[in-house]
RNA sequence: GGCGCCGUGGCCGAGUGGCUAGGCAGGGGCCUGCAAAGCCCCCUACUCCGGUUCGAAUCCGGACGGCGCCUCCA
């Protein structure tokens, strides 16, 4: 199966052939870093995140573009009220966004620019728009005239005289524009005293449109023509919409060639609000005592089209399906060190595996399809581990399988990261605790060994005992330690 | 009003004309001193009403219910 993704542009699955063969130029909307972005936006981020790994483990080399937009009304709004300067703002923001990028596993972009050090190039972007007729001026400001740009409105199925009633709607009156659809490219006019975000244009002082900068940026590292555009559906209009008229008609090229778009996600069946209080942080969620690991399964368990309603309860279930995969890995590299080998059929399950794996994920990243395979394999890995002697090359296949599955979800390094940092002194007194119960069944003194582990149990302490070993779980940390001679 | 999406077992969530999704939870069993982990078995669904078809969760029509976008929210 070749690979394929549903395009917006056309609204079908199609095949993705990029157009310099094994490379991929991908432009994603970033955060306008006026406040903490929140796990909705994440379960964007997160998704665009497993997009560039799958294509990377496909073998394409991705170039993508994520851009900060530190300047636009919502930033702007917030240094005027706190009396700051935009840095002063955006700045802090931008860190907490690199620390829960972090937290959660992200991948670096090989470019994240800001706004803000690109006025340059949209200026210019502004005056190729002007020159050929798409932009006129009005009172210091220039606007887009969308009636000069032919299929107006496709990417987001609107009808171009439709729009007239919104706007007029919303009853904006505030610029002089010809038309009331037109939109802005540069905000100038009269300036209020004290202004945050200025710079010098050839039409006067003002500040670039929020579409603008998308468009701009884009072009300026990946050229005028992306393979992939990607945000959230919100975006399909007009910021989107908006992106491909400017660029299109500054470039008469195709802006790109598709267009991905994710659904939101819904807390606990509500829409996010501010006012529902469910805008929750990733912090937030940590504080909750919830595993990053966790998050992250549970924000891509989902296919990127579907609203994904994210639950506490999932939360708590994500942490075990992910603990069920992560123990199975461990279990699998414990044994390729122990046992002798003949012949067995854990390779070939590893290979269906790999096929079906891939094979949902080509199909417009069909996770669940994909997870499935995993399970399938986790189960039957299980089964026949449950029964050894195994086949070393099984083993193999079986760790380069979840490699693969490593490599492309990112989330068992996570869950290695939380078992790491271990707070010694708990441990030490889980292993004091655990000799004295060894020694206590060692005696058959059976009601004291119980008393002894659930005194740990009421640490989070679990014990577990296997063949010649007992294994001690701390929260995601595993302690293995050997039992005594009998 | 315009454009579009969705309704699957206790919960989450794939599938898209006939053939096991998967996870989590629950019940029974194996293993264990008892547990835990793991395995086996069970619980086995497709909003409703028509239609097409040998056969529909899957296609068509309708109803009901939920949701998104329609100028700056991922």
């Amino acid at each position: 199966m070749t690979l394929r993704f549903h395009n917006s542009l056309t609204r079908r699955l199609e095949p993705f052939e990029p157009i310099e063969p094994g490379r991929v130029r991908m432009y994603t909307c970033g955060p306008t870093v006026y406040d903490r972005a929140h796990v909705g936006n994440f379960r964007a981020f997160l998704w665009e995140d497993l997009l560039r790994r799958y294509l990377k483990w496909k073998g394409f080399e991705v170039d993508q573009v994520m851009n900060l937009t530190d300047v636009d009304d919502r930033t702007i709004a917030a240094a005027r009220e706190r009396g700051m300067t935009l840095a002063e703002v955006t700045e802090p923001v931008i860190g907490m966004f690199v620390e829960d990028w972090d937290t959660l596993g992200l991948e670096a972009v090989e470019h994240s620019p800001r706004a803000t050090e690109h006025v340059g190039g949209m200026i210019a972007l502004i005056q190729k728009l002007l020159d050929r007729g798409l932009a006129y001026e009005a009172d210091g400001s220039i606007y887009f005239a969308i009636g000069k740009f032919p299929g107006y409105g496709r990417l987001a199925n609107l009808d171009p005289a439709e729009l007239v009633s919104a706007q007029r709607a919303a009853g904006d009156e505030e610029y002089d524009k010809d038309d009331a659809r037109d939109f802005v490219l540069w905000k100038g006019g009269e300036r209020e005293e004290g202004d945050v975000a200025v710079w010098d244009s050839p039409w006067g002082q003002g500040r670039p449109g929020w579409h603008l900068e998308c468009s701009a940026m884009a072009m300026e590292y990946l050229g005028d023509t992306l393979d992939i555009h990607t945000g959230g559906v919100d975006n399909l209009f007009p910021h989107h919409t908006n992106e491909i008229a400017q660029s299109e008609g500054a470039t008469g090229q195709t802006f790109s060639n598709n267009w991905l778009h994710a659904a939101h996600l819904l807390v606990e069946g509500q829409k996010m609000s501010k006012s529902l209080g469910n805008c929750y942080t990733i912090p937030e969620l940590v504080e909750k005592g919830h595993q990053p690991s966790s998050i992250r399964y549970l924000l891509l368990s989902g296919h990127y089209r579907s609203q994904l309603n994210f639950k506490f309860d999932g939360l708590v279930n994500a942490a075990h399906a992910v603990g069920r995969i992560h123990e199975f890995r461990r279990r699998v590299q414990a044994v390729e060190e122990s046992s002798t080998w003949s012949e067995g059929p854990l390779a070939a399950l590893a290979k269906e595996a790999r096929v079906r794996f891939e094979e949902a994920m080509d199909n417009d990243l069909n996770v669940s399809d994909a997870l499935a395979a995993v399970f399938n394999l986790v189960r039957e890995g299980n089964h026949q581990l449950d029964r050894v002697p195994l086949d070393a090359g099984g083993v193999d296949n079986v760790l380069a399988f979840l490699a693969d599955f490593e490599a492309v979800f990112g989330v068992l390094s996570l869950r290695d990261r939380e078992g790491a940092g271990p707070d010694e002194g708990l441990v030490a007194w889980a292993i004091e605790r655990l000799a004295a119960r060894d020694l206590a069944r060692a005696n058959r003194d059976f009601g004291q060994a119980d008393a002894i582990r659930d005194e740990m149990a009421a640490k989070d302490v679990v014990v577990e005992d296997l063949a010649d070993v007992t294994r001690l779980r701390l929260g995601a940390q595993t302690v293995v330690v050997p039992k005594p001679a009998k």
